[in-house]
DNA sequence: ATCAGTATGGAATATTAATTCCATTTCGAA
DNA sequence: TTCGAAATGGAATTAATATTCCATACTGAT
């Protein structure tokens, strides 16, 4: 009966692949059917495997998962694969030449820029949903949670967050520390035993925070480390590293996902502390 | 000096593999280190990639690809990829799933609280997107290109963002004036004919701020104010309203769509005086 | 039970990607 | 400046994977 593949432009999207899979899969034989139900309920499998493993998967030959894919409306295996390839790293798309082109265009009025900035900003918070280590969240609760003062210190880029941490501390009546080294001084000797210490940042990396924050760590103290690469100055053992890639423009960053972040540990650390659920 | 890679057993899991990164990574050559901080920044896309592909990114032939993979342990770009397919597919599904799962880890925890700011997040980004008024966007880019020196007033909550805002003016040679008020002083004798003010305030108002955005408006300077509701008390004819309607969740708000729209009027005025088109 | 039309399994082939190798370039010490 | 070692680019090789093909097994109508 599905002998015959009626010539079709394959799905270019999620959507469309759904739709084509649930008008498709009536009356389909055995074998095919089973193709149809695995595939339904692993979508996310698509992108990272071969043929042979899903075939494998679905319990039927590598030449079945052939066929279905082109009764599905694909050339082939790969078509089909390309479009969850390219679904699953949407986001990350390369900003920089999206802008190039923007401003190529004469765009640059300031709402296409806030349009951008919008963009990278939902990007930004997609990723930190996606790929925040919820282990090493509550690790960092946990730590500060206990702690008699938390020290805050983040500077330059870095410094809003912990400015509004400051803040969100503050109205939690938890006491809290901002070290925004004003007159060059740095308060070290303010980290005594049982203090916590938050310390933020970005490449390139300030000095004075990294300085900091491996002072608090010498000195015992629990750290949490937010910053954004893998490779990161403060990536030693004991800091508690919380890991936020912000997709920016330029130099500059809307700093959404590091303030999600860091509003998430504030709140928590206070409802911890606070004995409220 | 990388010659010989010391027999090692591979990186098991992402944390391992962002410590090898980061041991590795100093003193690599050139291209080696390329592939180092390409792939630091672009981890997710390892798992759906060709080495071809990733070297294409990065950069660098495919072969570099391949040496810096048997540096970082593996035996070959393929087990590397190995070890991010067994990620994928165990670790995210899609976004939205995902944020299913971090709610699902019990309401209090701080991973079902970070999905409620990333949620309140993007929302506040998507009102923003439709609900600005594009004129008095430009406008206020307008009046505050030409301002000698900007002054920025924002205080509690709207710290943050004013601290921001004053980065991102001085990284771009902008003369700006953070009014942070500390030791209560308010230095408004600072403002002059020719200057501008931005002020940043939400409910509630703080008076401060009111005060020294009034004062500049007296003075007849152009004053852009920040704020949330229509009714605010920085409602007066002359100043220029910026709406952000912040979605909150709880006390606290993210800010990210007031800080997008901070810095996408920090980068249109910084453009636009510097004459980068 | 027989036959025609499908469906299926599995091996054969074509394609694409990973990996290696080596000639050439670059870098740094003498 | 010269030499030797390290790094690099790119082509050649090898391995893996997708895709096709066809002989065989079903299925259901007569």
């Amino acid at each position: 009966m599905n002998g015959q593949v009626p010539p079709q432009s394959p799905p270019q999207n999620i959507e469309e692949f759904n739709d084509r899979l649930k008008t498709v899969s009536t009356g389909l034989p055995k074998r095919l059917r089973q193709c149809a139900e695995y595939l339904a309920e692993n979508v996310d499998r698509i992108a990272v495997s071969t043929v042979a493993e899903l075939a494998a998967a679905a319990d039927v030959q590598p030449s079945a998962m052939m066929r279905f894919c082109q009764i599905m409306g694909f050339s082939g295996f790969s078509e089909m694969q390309r479009l969850f390839r390219s679904i699953y790293s949407s986001a990350l798309p390369d900003y920089s030449v999206r802008l190039a082109n923007l401003r190529d265009r004469g765009a640059d009025s300031p709402s296409a820029l806030l349009a951008e900035f919008v963009d990278a900003g939902r990007m930004s918070l997609e990723r930190l949903a996606t790929a925040v280590d919820a282990r090493l969240l509550d690790q960092a609760v946990a730590s500060l949670a206990s702690a008699q003062m938390i020290h805050l210190v983040g500077l330059r880029r870095s410094f809003p967050v912990a400015a509004y941490l400051s803040y969100a501390f503050e109205k939690m009546q938890v006491p809290a520390m901002l070290h925004d080294m004003t007159g060059r001084m740095d308060y070290r000797q303010a980290l005594r035993p049982g203090d916590a210490l938050i310390a933020i940042t970005f490449a390139p990396y300030t000095q004075e925070t990294i300085d900091l924050a491996l002072a608090a760590h010498a000195a015992g103290l629990p750290v949490v480390a937010i910053t954004d690469m893998a490779m990161n100055p403060l990536r030693v053992p004991g800091i508690v590293p919380l890991q936020v890639s912000e997709v920016d423009f330029g130099e500059f960053r809307a700093l959404s996902a590091t303030l999600s972040l860091a509003i998430t540990l504030a709140v928590s650390v206070g409802s911890r502390r606070n004995g409220v659920k």
